[in-house]
RNA sequence: GCCUGGGUGGCGGAAUUGGUAUACGCGCAGGACUUAAAAUCCUGUAGCUGCAUAAGCUGUGAGGGUUCGAGUCCCUCCUCAGGCACCA
């Protein structure tokens, strides 16, 4: 009998199976089309990691056990070659990207198939090639035609080492996405996309989609929407002459009429907790446009007011070296408070009091308004603030237990929750209530107006570059910015020697002349072509759309394809991109509703389902850790079956594990027994016991594969073994149905084992296992028999004997059981089919 | 600080969603085959008390609660992973 050698049949298949286009569905006529989706890689030429191989490997079991339902599976491969990944790789091994892509190409593609995965090989997508960043350019002239698109002079976060800008999402604390180095500001001039135009209906339709609710939960904190409402402050004049009964600190004014108030300027300040009977003092950032303007000695508040030059010059003090700390070490320092008083008052509209105004770099000027109005025994920051600067700290509302006791310490501060006091018209009302009802009140007397804002920011798209797609847009001196026409698309990007990033704020294709030197499509003058590239996550917000037309020159899509085939049934891919990838490619899809380049949905992926991550020694796979796994070496010594059912056996898909290689061993027990046991194969009829255990199997491994838990399916399968492998023979059929239910998962040795035993090629083309399910309705039914909560016995009864007064009956009768209930009055609990418990009283 | 998901044998992990906790695999121990080893096959394997393959007790991060019955539900807390964060 040969032994198991997986290396003498899986190339032979998988060759057999692109040479067959088996997996290739016809995409016009296709009956029940599936779309099943995995993130395509970032190709490196290190190749690909077992990580990548483990996300691969569960997307395609799921795959093709869809088929087996009868579906026309859709299951494409391409690569996100273009961008930062690839190119600081290019850096490092010093090539040239455009070179460097064709060895990854091939690289990567050899290693995909040596996966075994049902991919369509017919219909690849390559971000880098000039077909597929004609589309990615086209979109862009869409989105600048319907003014989604737009350039503006912004702070924006660059990273030193990749030499480039970068967007909110690839800012991960502080750090580059890509290189971990931190993130600084810089003032630079750039292409936007108008993601916050759509905040809301990217909120709103997460309600809706079945994705992991961790990615729901992650998109819906990035989105960030927040309800409050804009409070406008007048600031006082502190000159004598003016308001004499309100001196320099005019902490005892008469309440006059707030409407009638002489004021030098506004400060408006964005809460959504407007507790303003406790609102103290006002704190504006060091940035903001009323500190620039009592710096400016010929502003208008200026002279209106009363300042000392040595005020002055503290203020500019601290605002300049405010200004000078990264968002890091503001960050890093947020615990100390520190902070300048303007000796400027506005007055709180509920009270009637001054509240003294303050500069403090705690408050961010892009978040809301730039000012906040101090509450300080409601909020933590604020608190610290007061408690440092010895500012009055109220309580307006009750703590968990009532308490109306002063605020002193940090732990009596109530953020929400309690009762409002010392609030006038509010007292005795809930918080909740009371800040609904304050919102009410201010806006009826014009001091404030509801609004809703986002931590969202719209997408800078704009990289210093190379390795991108060319942003088409031409700057022309007597035309302005005028996008380079559709039918001169694709821009292409030239080959340039120099490609590294310059550190300067431009492209290397800046340097190029040949390049960024062209005549103005309108005019005709000699003009200047933008020379960043865009972001990577451009290429790959709508990729999954070219799928379903490759072929396709005139058009980024065919309508027809995407109607039948989009959108995607089901995605699966890595939750780093959950504020990435996953947001821009549902924005982008609803710009193409809008834009009715697309009719029927606006949302990309019906289903999502995160993976978990590959560790291996208890950490990341990392380049620098160099713990990198390549399975490579593993498909060569065990197989690519054994690899892919070691994988998945390490625990449930969504949640990743540890690979250890010396559980390996497990799977290629099992795979080589499968191969052995077709030596038992005899021409029988199966048992009722070979049949129930054959009906369990198909169910449980179906519904397992279903949802994703593969482990739990390839334990059934091994557990099913087990039964097999002890009896003297194995019927035909048993056989059969082991290896249908195992073909997802080891798709090279079913097959060839189906065709050893005269199976009609191929195994992948055949249907999922039925049954009729009465005819594996139970006979025997095992009831374990608890006395007070504790097993004690184990009764089987016919499916037909199973009331409760036989139940109690047939339990009773056990020694066990008499021994336990000690002739005691008893209670019977009876869940039929399922358990007796005798409770004695 | 907030949000999401976890914590079960020596290890990876099961548990039909409130009904026999530890399936399946790894590892380990014993046995069969063998001159021997490897491979393979069989048996055992949560802890404690016990000569026991007798009997019993304890056990799912900790502590309370609901229930005839809790890994599963409720409350309080500890801890790990990930996300957001001086976001007002």
């Amino acid at each position: 009998m040969p032994k198991y050698q997986p290396e003498q049949f899986e190339k032979k298949w998988q060759e057999k199976w692109k040479q067959d286009q088996i997996f290739s569905p016809d995409l016009d006529k296709a009956k029940k089309p599936y779309f099943a989706l995995m993130m395509f890689p970032y190709p490196s030429a290190e190749g690909l990691h077992v990580g990548n191989m483990y996300a691969f490997t569960g997307a395609d079991i799921f795959t093709r056990y869809i088929r087996m339902q009868g579906y026309d599976v859709f299951e494409p491969i391409g690569l996100d070659g273009f961008g930062i990944h690839s190119e600081n790789y290019a850096i490092k091994v010093n090539q040239h990207p455009s070179k460097l892509s064709k060895v990854t190409e091939e690289r990567f593609y050899k290693q995909l198939m040596a996966l075994g995965n049902a991919f369509d090989w017919t219909r690849t997508v390559e971000t880098y090639k000039p077909d597929y960043y004609k589309w990615t350019q086209w979109i862009f002239l869409k989105m600048y035609e319907n003014g989604l698109a737009y350039r503006k002079k912004a702070e924006v976060n660059w990273c030193p080492s990749c030499k480039t800008v970068l967007a909110d999402e690839q800012v991960i604390a502080g750090k580059c996405e890509r290189c971990s180095s931190d993130v600084v500001e810089k003032m630079l001039e750039q292409w936007f996309f108008k993601i916050t135009n759509y905040a809301d209906r990217l909120l709103k339709n997460l309600n809706s989609l079945d994705w992991s609710e961790k990615v729901l939960t992650a998109q819906r904190n990035w989105i960030g929407k927040k309800e409050g409402i804009n409070i406008t402050y007048k600031v006082i004049p502190n000159n004598r002459e003016s308001h004499p009964s309100q001196a320099r600190v005019p902490s005892k004014v008469k309440k006059i009429p707030y409407a009638s108030l002489d004021f030098v300027d506004e400060i408006t300040v964005f809460t959504t907790t407007p507790v303003n009977f406790g609102a103290t003092f006002l704190v504006v950032a060091p940035e903001h446009p009323f500190v620039q303007n009592i710096l400016n000695p010929e502003s208008e508040i200026r002279n209106k007011i009363e300042i000392q030059y040595a005020k002055i010059n503290e203020i500019k003090k601290y605002v300049e070296e405010a200004t000078k700390k990264t968002e890091e070490q503001r960050k890093n320092e947020a615990q100390k408070k520190t902070g300048v008083f303007t000796e400027l008052y506005a007055i709180n509209h509920v009270s009637g009091k001054p509240i003294p105004i303050w500069i403090s770099d705690f408050v961010l000027v892009n978040v809301g308004t730039g000012a906040i109005q101090g509450c300080p025994g409601h909020d933590y920051r604020d608190f610290d603030f007061a408690k440092k600067f010895g500012l009055p700290i109220p309580r307006v509302v009750t703590g968990a237990n009532g308490e109306k006791t002063p605020i002193e310490k940090r732990e009596d501060v109530v953020e929400h929750g309690g009762v409002m006091v010392n609030s006038d018209f509010l007292n005795g009302i809930p918080f909740e209530k009371a800040m609904q009802m304050t919102m009410d009140y201010f806006e009826k007397n014009g001091w404030g107006k509801r609004v809703v804002t986002y931590h969202l920011r719209d997408w800078l798209i704009s990289r210093q570059r190379y390795w991108g797609p060319p942003i088409p847009i031409i700057y022309c001196d007597t035309c302005g910015t005028v996008p380079v026409p559709e039918i001169d698309l694709p821009v292409v990007l030239p080959y340039v020697e120099n490609f590294r990033p310059t550190g300067i704020g431009v492209s290397p294709l800046a340097s190029s002349e040949k390049f960024y030197k062209v005549d103005c499509p309108k005019c005709g003058q000699e003009a200047k072509r933008e020379t960043d590239v865009s972001d990577t996550f451009l290429d790959s917000a709508w990729y999954f759309f070219r799928y379903t037309s490759t072929e396709e020159v005139d058009s980024p899509w065919m309508l027809e394809r995407v109607k039948k085939w989009l959108p995607v049934n089901t995605y699966i891919g890595g939750a780093e991109h959950s504020v990435l990838h996953l947001l821009y490619s549902r924005f982008l899809t609803m710009v193409f509703k809008d834009l009715d380049l697309i009719s029927h949905f606006e949302e990309p992926f019906a289903r999502f389902r995160a993976h978990g991550l590959i560790i291996s020694e208890g950490a990341k796979m990392s380049k620098s850790k160099g713990n990198i796994v390549n399975p490579d070496a593993y498909i060569s010594e065990y197989g690519a079956d054994c690899l892919r059912l070691y994988l998945m056996f390490l625990g449930p898909f969504e949640q990743g594990g540890d690979f250890r290689d010396e559980a390996i061993s497990g799977p290629q027990n099992f795979l080589r027994r499968v191969w052995d046991l077709k030596e038992k194969i005899k021409d029988l009829a199966p048992s009722e016991e070979d049949k129930k255990w054959m009906y369990k199997a198909v169910e449980k491994v179906g519904r397992d594969i279903s949802n994703l838990k593969f482990n739990t399916s390839i334990a059934k399968l091994m557990e099913w073994l087990n039964y097999l492998s002890r009896k003297k023979s194995v019927t035909k059929d048993e056989y059969k149905t082991l290896l249908l239910l195992l073909a997802p998962l080891a798709p090279h040795v079913t097959e060839e084992l189906w065709s050893q035993i005269g199976e009609e090629y191929s195994i992948h083309q055949k249907p999922w296992p039925s049954f009729a399910k009465k005819s594996f309705v139970e006979e025997i039914v095992t009831i374990p028999v608890q006395v007070n909560g504790k097993v004690r016995a184990v009764i089987s009864l016919s499916a037909d004997q199973l009331s409760e007064k036989e139940v109690v009956g047939k339990a009773l009768k056990e020694e066990k059981v008499k021994k336990y209930l000690e002739k005691k009055k008893y209670k019977v609990i009876y869940v039929k089919r399922k358990i007796l418990n005798l409770v004695t009283s």
